[in-house]
RNA sequence: CGCGGGGUAGAGCAGUCUGGUAGCUCGUCAGGCUCAUAACCUGAAGGUCGUUGGUUCAAAUCCUUCCCCCGCAACCA
């Protein structure tokens, strides 16, 4: 079974901030899961290159353009590595393999593009054309000043695809989610659509428009276009990666991803993807994040300060996926506190200590009491609960259903007291460790996908390789176990 | 008449689409356990679900009146 799973490419106009750690990582996560569940994933990332504003930003730093493009990428790449994201790509809109793409997905377009003349106002801060009812003191609704355009300009016939966008929407409901975001862009596409001015003479930045190298394409068309170009577009067939894909997007970027791209992609008679799903933001301290006020969280920061897992589990803990959501080093601090230290480490660290008092040594035995029994039912059932919800991108949900299983544990712990079994009744003891071992190995692949590093520590305590949900249906076997060290420590 | 989001226990939120004993996390109080990172487990207190009127056997949930808060300017997911 294939998977494909995109994040946005960045635009390469500033530094990365979490923002961009979130959707990346959000990405990560299905894409771990579904490789530890089987699937042959294609996971992607990247940055947008091309456009004015890039070239205007170049020209302020003193730098030539591809050189400036190079530097911000290269930071890009780093945030990548920063956050541990499992991308199997990494692709820049000013690669050569882009550029043929992209070209030849603008001709397979042709039949719905003619030239006309714009004339009017023009946004360079958003790219975009403004009317006049929108100008505001000479200002574009984005702030940007408005400059007089007078040029020739090819245009993409948008408005023949209005029914046909609508009938998508209303035959795959689960083409935009989350459900109010899907509604806002219904409203907007039966609002009325304008053609589409696709192609820009007022600059040289960009990929030239095949057979008229006075026009370069507008970035727009270029950034989606690299979708396809990662499938191997056009010497390879995309159709079936493209139809299993689900594209991660910021709220903003939705109606390029959700109207834009698949009227594009019906005109070029490609597949269209499964699902455009499109996150919140995060404010930062309960206020919006400005550099003015100087409250950019900085991935790199929270890494150092508090830890990559912790600050990876955070960002899915705090805040419902598809929702806006306030980032606070006193929220982070508290999750990493009661979450992860006092439930999932320790209950870690209380099991296998306490195996370590035993000589280091489990001893297996599956017969297990009606109490065990359930323990290992529920254990077993934690992938099958996790699935759905991760086919729809409910990773709040997700980890909500792991810490059930953690609490279950800890209280069953309690309830069995093993440390009382110990001095009475090693034969239940060893049942009683055997299903504890179960659930954290369990739960270790439950936690897997959002915190790689934490996982794999897990696995190691109790000889689990972590590859693979197959896993989980291997009995253990009688083992000597490592000594654990604490997951979380708490801070001395 | 601009658009959108929101007003539910001390705090932060879920529940509202598909009406039917108001739920989660943290905090507070009491108890249990002592394996564990003073962690873990149990119980309790605490809400007339912003306001008005209505529909209904029944409304946080549907319709209606009004009030209040936050975005819609910038770097930007």
């Amino acid at each position: 079974m294939n998977f494909y799973i995109t994040t946005p490419i960045y635009y390469i106009n500033g530094e990365p901030h979490i923002g961009h750690a979130y959707a990346s990582t959000a990405a990560d996560v299905i894409a771990r899961f579904k490789r530890l569940d089987g699937f042959n994933v294609l996971f992607t990332t990247g940055t947008d290159e091309h456009g004015i504003k890039v070239a205007r930003s170049a020209e302020k730093a003193g730098m030539p353009v591809q050189q400036f493009s190079d530097m911000v990428s290269q930071k890009f790449r780093d945030m990548t590595k920063l956050m541990n994201i499992s991308n199997d790509d990494f692709i820049r809109t000013t690669e050569e393999r882009h550029i043929k793409s992209a070209q030849k997905f603008w001709q397979m377009l042709e039949k719905d593009i003619y030239k006309d003349k714009y004339v009017g106002w023009y946004d360079p801060r958003d790219e975009t054309f403004v009317t006049e009812s929108e100008i505001v003191d000479g200002k574009a609704p984005s702030g940007g000043t408005v400059e007089w355009m007078e040029e020739e300009s090819y245009f993409f016939r948008l408005s023949a695809y209005q029914d046909k966008l609508l009938e998508l929407y209303e035959k795959n409901p689960d083409f935009i989610a989350p459900a109010s975001r899907r509604n806002e862009i219904i409203s907007f596409v039966k609002s009325g659509l304008k053609d589409l001015s696709i192609s820009r003479t007022k600059f040289d930045w960009g990929i030239p428009v095949p057979g008229d190298e006075k026009h370069v394409m507008y970035v727009w068309i270029d950034a989606l276009a690299n979708y396809v170009t990662l499938l191997g577009f056009p010497d390879k067939p995309i159709d079936d990666m493209m139809k299993e894909c689900i594209h991660i997007v910021g709220k903003e970027i939705l109606r390029f991803h959700a109207v834009y791209w698949p009227a594009f992609l019906m005109a070029a008679g490609l597949p269209l993807p499964k699902r455009i799903f499109a996150h919140g933001w995060w404010t930062s301290e309960g206020q919006k994040m400005s550099k003015s006020i100087g409250n950019v969280v900085s991935p790199s920061e929270m890494v150092e300060k508090y830890g990559l897992s912790q600050l990876r589990y955070f960002l899915f803990k705090e805040v419902r996926f598809g929702e806006d959501g306030d980032f606070s080093e006193a929220a982070l601090q508290n999750r990493i506190l009661y979450d992860l230290a006092n439930d999932l480490g320790n209950l870690v660290q209380r099991v296998l200590a306490f195996i370590q008092k035993l000589n280091g040594h489990l001893t297996v035995d599956y017969n297990f009491d009606a109490e065990a029994k359930v323990l290992f039912e529920h254990s077993h059932e934690l992938v099958k609960k996790l699935r759905p919800l991760i086919d729809k991108q409910d990773l709040h949900a997700a980890l909500l259903t792991v810490w059930e299983l953690i609490s279950e544990s800890n209280k069953f712990v309690n309830d069995m007291r093993p440390w009382k079994l110990a001095k009475s009744d090693t034969v239940k003891l060893n049942k009683v460790l055997t299903v504890l071992c179960e659930a954290i190995r369990a739960i270790g692949f439950g936690v897997a996908p959002f915190m790689p590093d934490t996982a794999e520590k897990i696995f190691a305590y109790i000889n689990t390789a972590g590859n693979s949900f197959d896993e989980i249906n291997v009995r253990f076997t009688d083992t000597d176990f490592v000594a654990p060290a604490p997951l979380f420590p708490r801070e001395k």
